[in-house]
DNA sequence: AGTACGAATTAGAATAATTCTAAGAAGCCA
DNA sequence: TGGCTTCTTAGAATTATTCTAATTCGTACT
């Protein structure tokens, strides 16, 4: 009964890749799925802690790599900077709002990504893509989340 | 006599900045424009120092920077690790081979990005789309260059 | 229950990439 | 030439991440 709600899923993913549930791994991946904003290593570390008060950075670090190496989550980077880490696993893009600094999802209709790899020549054998915009966000937009 | 094939463009965008065209930044713009491959700041300071064996890498890093604020050069990041630079200013997208760790340029028709762009809902307004694929090239592909 | 063994966590040291700082050199123009 | 600003430089500082080696945990056998 002390389980998240995502324990579970998340039990499972990790069980198929032959690695152990832990309660480190467990709430790394609760904060991720809490406030879905792209925090960084740090910032999850902060999370953590009040729930936690004991966990390592490394271990913060180390379950974020994991996470990762099961497709639980995806690991961002755009820009010079700490890594970003993102539990939306649908296919989508990153809007990147350059005044405030923040980081939107924005849905791929499946289409899209078809249409995108016809530009590869032949010879490219591409197993995923990364569309990131940068620009700006209306206020409407930034009071929506 | 001494001035490379590119200081001309160089002089006139740095130019329009307000900034000169010194010498150390004429012989960073030409190693990125001799070795088209997507070199970091430590790779462009070792091609630069053959040339310019005074230079320091603090100063790669200010030419690097200064030569992406005037848009004659990108930073492109698409995994953790340094920033790379890459002189081609047309449109391209970027195939990562992640067998060899090699980065192709993929040219880009006009109208792609106008479908991508189709993707943003409302209220996002954007300047620069970047797309990034990964996978793995071919043979040819790998000798081609 | 006890023990053996691999997996996971931890603190702190080490490394890598980049930025900062303060001093000097170079270019420009009155 | 003198004075102002821009640019370069070496080295220190900072930031993000990985490594190391020592513990702890979990599971599975007895």
């Amino acid at each position: 009964m002390s389980h998240s709600p995502n324990a579970e899923a998340l039990t499972q993913r990790l069980a198929d890749s032959g690695l152990r549930a832990t309660p480190q791994r467990e709430v790394v991946y609760d904060v991720l799925l809490q406030k879905r904003d792209h925090p960084t290593a740090d910032e999850v570390f902060a999370r953590v802690k009040s729930e936690m008060p004991t966990i390592s950075l490394a271990t913060v670090y180390n379950c974020l790599e994991t996470l990762v190496q099961c497709d639980l989550v995806r690991a961002v980077n755009f820009e010079r900077g700490p890594t970003r880490y993102c539990p939306n696993l649908r296919p989508h893009a990153h809007f990147h709002d350059e005044k405030t600094g923040r980081t939107y999802d924005i849905e791929l209709p499946p289409a899209i990504l078809q249409t995108v790899n016809t530009v590869l020549p032949s010879g490219f054998d591409a197993s995923s893509v990364e569309i990131t915009f940068r620009g700006q966000a209306s206020a409407k937009v930034a009071n929506r989340e």
